[in-house]
DNA sequence: GTCTATACACCGATAGAC
DNA sequence: GTCTATCGGTGTATAGAC
């Protein structure tokens, strides 16, 4: 369309090298331990011992960084999902998964980012999609075989309902005890290690 | 202890004033629709239009802003969960305010901010322990009420780990629509339905 | 009660030297 | 690949005039 670009486009460095990940390392730490308000490219710096403006020889724009980041997050997260589906005992392993508090933390700013954001935005519901699909299919195996096994119909709780309610109670579990609450957090444990222990014994 | 403060203190205006109340809005509409990352003093006076300056004349800094309107939100959502206590079907209320979109999206915020402000925090510890103390009230009522009508001794599920139950699914469910995820919202909003018509007919 | 003036720190981003 | 220099913009907060 545009035969010349008047703009004549900063010099960039190649994603996927050590000090691409540095950065992206630093930036996962602060967002776990400060809060994405804390996101700039100087804190980054700083963190992984460059100066500020490096980071946008690796990041066009700040957006980019973080869009970056929850990529390779998500990745990993869904590698270790998929790793958990073929364990021993996979919901046990879910569950243990959704408790995990630093990578909790972590998501949820990305979450609180995404409104923000439309890059991190478009990240993020391909991640919730993906993984909450991939937890309904463990889980429905998972029924199947027991269901199979007792010769019942089973399944009051749709799995993916099961799976969505799962999700939202582990986050709220790890958000509350980061602030130091946990009024019916054991209970609400019990009861859902309970489900878990009558399809996974 | 200090016989005289060395700084003589900035000129305060009084809180509760028509204009104290307008700021709170301002800080509360920018919480709801732009995030806590747009939350500072300029934003706020532009919304209400009056000059950035004059936010300091009500508040001492930008943290006690944050504290105050979160107290005020505070205040008006307990007063509307007794109140919807008191109602003919008080289960059924409680769920609908935790799908109202736009507070869940507030509190949601200052969730978030609480990690940052010691003051926010404090605040949103005690409003989260004494909702969950006023829902599991109501809850309890209402299974001794259904046990009593049908000689049961009921409650697999206990008050306290239903009610976290709700909140939490209700704040995953609001954040999520809003992003544009809807996977699997139809199937949990059945489950809960179908357990509160089961207490509540 | 609201305004102007003003300080100082930090932010994202660009240009160009080494 | 990393640095120095530098820009315009925005943030919190204070002092003091009207």
């Amino acid at each position: 369309m545009k035969a010349s670009d008047t703009t004549p486009a900063r010099r960039m460095g190649p994603s996927g090298s050590a000090t691409w990940h540095l950065m992206l390392d630093g930036a996962e730490a602060i967002l776990r331990e400060e809060g994405y308000a804390e996101l700039t490219s100087r804190r980054v710096a700083e963190r992984v011992g460059i100066k500020q403006q490096l980071v946008y020889y690796y990041f066009k724009t700040m957006d980019e960084l973080m869009v970056e980041a929850f990529r390779r997050l998500s990745k990993r997260e869904l590698e270790r999902f998929e790793q958990a589906m073929s364990a021993e005992r996979p919901l046990h392993e879910i569950w243990g998964i959704a408790m995990n508090t630093s990578d909790a933390r972590l998501i949820s700013e990305f979450m609180a980012l995404a409104n923000r954001s439309e890059g991190v935005r478009a990240e993020v519901i391909a991640f919730i999609e993906r993984s909450r699909q991939l937890q309904v299919e463990a889980l429905t195996r998972a029924i199947e075989r027991k269901a199979v096994a007792a010769g019942k119909p089973a399944a009051a709780l749709p799995p993916v309902a099961a799976t969505f309610l799962a999700t939202s109670v582990g986050l709220a579990l790890t958000r509350e005890a980061a602030l130091g609450v946990s009024m019916g957090h054991a209970e609400i444990a019990g009861v859902i290690e309970q489900y878990l222990a009558a399809l996974e014994p």
